[in-house]
RNA sequence: GGGUGCAUAGCUCAGCGGUAGAGCACUCGCCUUACAAGCGAGGGGUCACUGGUUCGAACCCAGUUGCGCCCACCA
């Protein structure tokens, strides 16, 4: 045991007791544990970049409060940790940093140098993909690093020996195997057809990644010549450079202005190609003319009225964005000679182009007119989406399937939610979901998928004769592995293979965290002792990705629900109440407010909030936060400094300590029932008003008798160590880092190891307890203090004469503690009267002379 | 446009049928043997608005306004 220090400091407790946690696996899981005994989380992996968001610490610090309390309660925690260096934002990362670029073409170097370039260095120099691959491993595992330091000295309660990362070996396979299984249930497919599809990254792009954003656009009015003679057709463009692509006008079945057009032949301006115009209730009459023109492909809605009106596909954009370079086999004559303008251009440079055209022509009709529009983006992209046609991976996720798609809804029914309002946005996403989840991406970084094609000996690629890959043999690459029957030599010949050249999308990793961390394939004892979850904490921004994602695979898989519980944190406002993003600056990082406020101040402010709301970063609450780990301290000192060894509960007979310890029954019962409902904030909220009351009030009443020893000091002493015991372990999962040093300072082991209070601890000091004694002492105690601040004295100064009218009832409880009352308020004389309302009268003594 | 959450003291937020709360900030005091990085006291609110339910509403219901978020919206 420690002793206890003349000055008690926050000063270097997190990286002391960090390190000790470390040292020692003090939240090390016990794997021998039943499924019962068992808590198990599925952590989030943040993604790794340079340094933790405060958003993200907010989140996983109240996660951290919920497992400690968890433990306490004697349930082995499963608390792992993983790290999301998967996919794109790493790809990125390793561009930036080192200035290199993969390309699939270049072979490998295995003595290949990179250094980190200077920022806004753009040039980028081409490298292999293993090298590329090694790269981001390189990055990511620097970051892993810094990132687990950044969360011991913040506390998590994680047992670091549970890592995961969501490109590393077990995740290749678990991905793989999971995606073979959905292969073999038809439930994942391949399919060739129009994909939202981001310019810049050169890959597909799932529902779930796209974001609206406005941009500034202009309506191109345009004039279509009928092929029977009669007035033009007008219709309105903001996308006059697809008018190439162009493959019928659309107008509403019930437009009367418009349906004599209806089954006739239009020609399109400039490039003098016939096309119908069609009816189609998705058409609308208030928008623009009322006729529309479907190209292939504006908008999603083109790519349903050429599925529905069954149009032919005329194409011109490339995967790069640009417009093809050949003239397409669609133009003649005219035709090719405008499409001569565009050809190579991006959509920006032919919308120019194309607009300068049609005024030379004569068929834009007045100038265009400006307008905003909402333009769907790649969430981590610059340009506009593009639909481009291409073959890509599937799986089902009820968009188009009625019964699973019900299934699914009754799955988050089932739910825990946690604010249970969260649930409805996961509703909304599942009813609106339209497509089924793309997962294949045109990437590198990433997790491939395990099947081959062969290859005809015509030397055609048959993308429908697929080769999987042996379940056993996982993971594979198949740029680097052979298929099942072959070897490396049939690579790309005429009868032999090719390799899918694509990788999963991250989410498709990701949605089996469960599986990854749980050992579902390779350790089905812990699985069995783990799974389904407990709980699944996440942000709210990721319901429609990650949680959907994850209940699908595990519905899919196994029929059952991957967690119990779900809680949904909320945002971090910077003080403003503006949401924090990089664009405006705002960002706030954890680590220099931890050298402020102590890790406990930080985590105080966490937990103060409510599940699911948003929260200003505001650093006056952190430092309340750092005040009462302080004060923690000091009244820790005080109350182990009475030097008695630690009383017990036949100890404590004085009606004022019963009346307490009575009070901290309610608030140990309020608290736990508040923790096992996920308000963690509700239980600091009772502990924290009751300690601080605790401290003002009891301490200062009973102090004098604690001094003075015999059987009355005994019974304050007692009371006064059973109530710092109970307040250590309800404050523990808040603020880890001083309970635990000052448990350190007169009792063994962890207090994050100790059981969880409960009031049947104590309950034989409190039988028959009034807890009214301590308030009706309190109010008097404060008329005292009240008194004494009025006339501008010391809370030291005697008073001559105190004296209390009140009830006889009240009287009689305030008379259990006259001892305290006269000792703490330095009391001289105390003269109780009955009477009908309460009324306090204090004399103070004149002032001392003052001494020669 | 649909949905959802929020609106309580100058600020940040608890409270969610029973006499309006905390911290910060502000004012005035106090060296008081746990704590001056402390302690005591004080001022400060039609609980957004309008109706309704109830003996009683900040709290429940309906509507209105403002703000945030999610989804839809590319002619």
């Amino acid at each position: 045991m420690a002793t206890i220090p003349e000055t008690p400091s926050l000063a270097g407790l997190e990286a002391k007791w960090a390190e000790r946690w470390h040292d020692q696996r003090s939240y090390r899981f016990d794997r021998s544990k039943s499924r019962e005994a068992i808590y198990a989380i599925d952590t989030p992996p943040p993604t790794i970049s340079g340094s933790l968001h405060l958003g993200t610490a907010f989140g996983y610090i109240q996660v951290d409060a919920i497992a400690r309390f968890q433990r306490m309660c004697g349930r082995e925690v499963f608390y792992p940790m993983g790290w999301d260096d998967n996919g794109l934002p790493t790809e990125r990362r390793v561009q930036n940093h080192y200035g290199v670029r993969c390309d699939p073409t270049v072979p490998y170097d295995p003595d290949l140098v990179v250094t980190e370039v200077a920022k806004g260095d753009k040039a980028q120099r081409p490298i292999s993909r293993p090298n590329f691959i090694d790269l981001c491993q390189r990055l990511t595992s620097e970051f892993e690093e810094a990132f687990e330091q950044q969360w011991r000295t913040m506390g998590l309660s994680v047992d670091w020996d549970l890592t995961y990362a969501t490109i590393n070996e077990r995740s290749r396979r678990v991905s793989q195997l999971a995606f073979l299984r959905n292969l073999r249930r038809g439930e994942a497919y391949a399919a060739e057809g129009p994909t939202m599809w981001d310019v810049d990254f050169q890959t597909a792009v799932a529902q779930a990644e796209f974001e609206d954003r406005e941009v500034n656009g202009a309506f191109h009015r345009l004039a279509f010549p009928a092929v029977a003679g009669g007035p033009p057709v007008e219709i309105e463009t903001t996308r006059p450079e697809l008018l190439v692509s162009c493959v019928a006008l659309v107008t509403h079945p019930d437009d009367d202005r418009y349906k004599h057009l209806v089954g006739t032949m239009v020609i399109t301006p400039l490039f003098g190609v016939e096309v119908p115009v069609h009816a189609h209730p998705l058409a609308e009459p208030d928008k623009g003319t009322g006729v529309a023109m479907i190209c292939t492909f504006g908008d999603t809605t083109d790519v349903v009225w050429w599925r529905q009106l069954g149009l032919p596909l005329r194409s011109v954009i490339q995967r790069d964005g640009r417009f093809q370079a050949e003239t397409p086999a669609w133009l003649t004559g005219a035709g090719t000679d405008a499409y001569a303008e565009l050809a190579g251009k991006t959509s920006q440079q032919a919308r120019r182009a194309i607009a300068e055209l049609l005024r030379e022509s004569g068929a834009l009709i007045g100038e265009p007119r400006p307008t905003k529009q909402q333009v769907k983006f790649f969430e981590k992209g610059d340009r506009p989406l593009e639909i481009v046609t291409s073959r890509q991976w599937y799986i089902r996720n009820g968009a188009r399937d009625d019964k699973l798609r019900a299934d699914l809804l009754a799955a988050g029914r089932e739910l825990d939610w946690h604010p249970d309002y969260m649930r409805v946005r996961y509703e909304h996403w599942v009813e609106g979901l339209n497509t089924d989840w793309l997962i294949s991406r045109q990437r590198y970084f990433g997790v491939p998928f395990p099947v081959w094609y062969k290859i005809a000996d015509s030397g055609d690629i048959s993308w429908d004769e697929v080769i999987t890959a042996e379940d056993a043999s996982l993971p594979v690459d198949p740029q680097a592995d052979a298929p099942p029957g072959y070897d490396e030599s049939q690579r790309g010949k005429p009868g032999g293979f090719t390799g899918d050249p694509d990788i999963m999308d991250t989410w498709a990793t990701s949605s089996l965290t469960p599986q990854i961390t749980s050992g579902w394939i390779d350790d089905p004892d812990l699985h069995a002792r783990i799974y389904p979850f407990d709980l699944r904490p996440q942000g709210p921004e990721i319901i429609r990705t990650w949680l959907f994602s994850t209940l699908l695979r595990a519905h899919l898989e196994d029929g059952v629900l991957p967690w119990k519980h779900a809680t949904i944190n909320g945002w971090i406002l910077d003080p403003d109440r503006k949401k924090m993003s990089k664009s405006k600056d705002n960002v706030l990082t954890p680590m220099p407010l931890v050298e402020e406020f102590g890790s406990d101040g930080l985590r105080h402010w966490a937990c103060r909030a409510a599940p699911g709301t948003d929260t200003a970063a505001d650093r006056a609450q952190m430092r309340v936060g750092r005040r009462l780990a302080v004060k923690v301290l000091n009244a820790s000192k005080f109350v182990l400094g009475l030097g008695s060894e630690p009383g017990t509960t036949a100890d404590v007979t004085e009606p004022v300590d019963r009346a307490m310890l009575a009070q901290l029954a309610d608030v140990v019962d309020d608290a736990t029932e508040a923790f096992r409902n996920y308000e963690y904030h509700r239980a600091l909220e009772r502990a924290e008003t009751f300690f601080w009351k605790f401290c003002d009030d009891y301490v200062e009443l009973v102090k004098v008798r604690a001094y003075h020893g015999g059987d009355e000091g005994r019974s304050a002493a007692a009371a006064l160590s059973i109530a710092l015991s109970v307040l250590l372990r309800l404050f523990a999962p808040v603020l880890p880092f001083v309970t635990e040093e000052v448990w350190s300072w007169w009792q063994e082991g962890s207090v994050h190891r100790a059981q969880w209070p409960a009031s049947s601890e104590f309950a034989d000091a409190i039988s028959d307890a009034d807890p009214a004694v301590l308030d009706v002492a309190g109010a008097v105690l404060g008329e005292v203090r009240k008194a004494k601040s009025a006339q501008k004295r010391s809370q030291r100064h005697e008073v001559t004469l105190l004296r209390v009218q009140d009830e006889p009832k009240r009287l009689a409880v305030l008379q259990l503690a006259e001892t305290d009352l006269r000792h703490a308020g330095v009391v001289t004389e105390l003269v109780f009267a009955e009477g009908s309302e309460q009324q306090v009268l204090v004399d103070l003594a004149p002032d001392a002379p003052v001494p020669a």
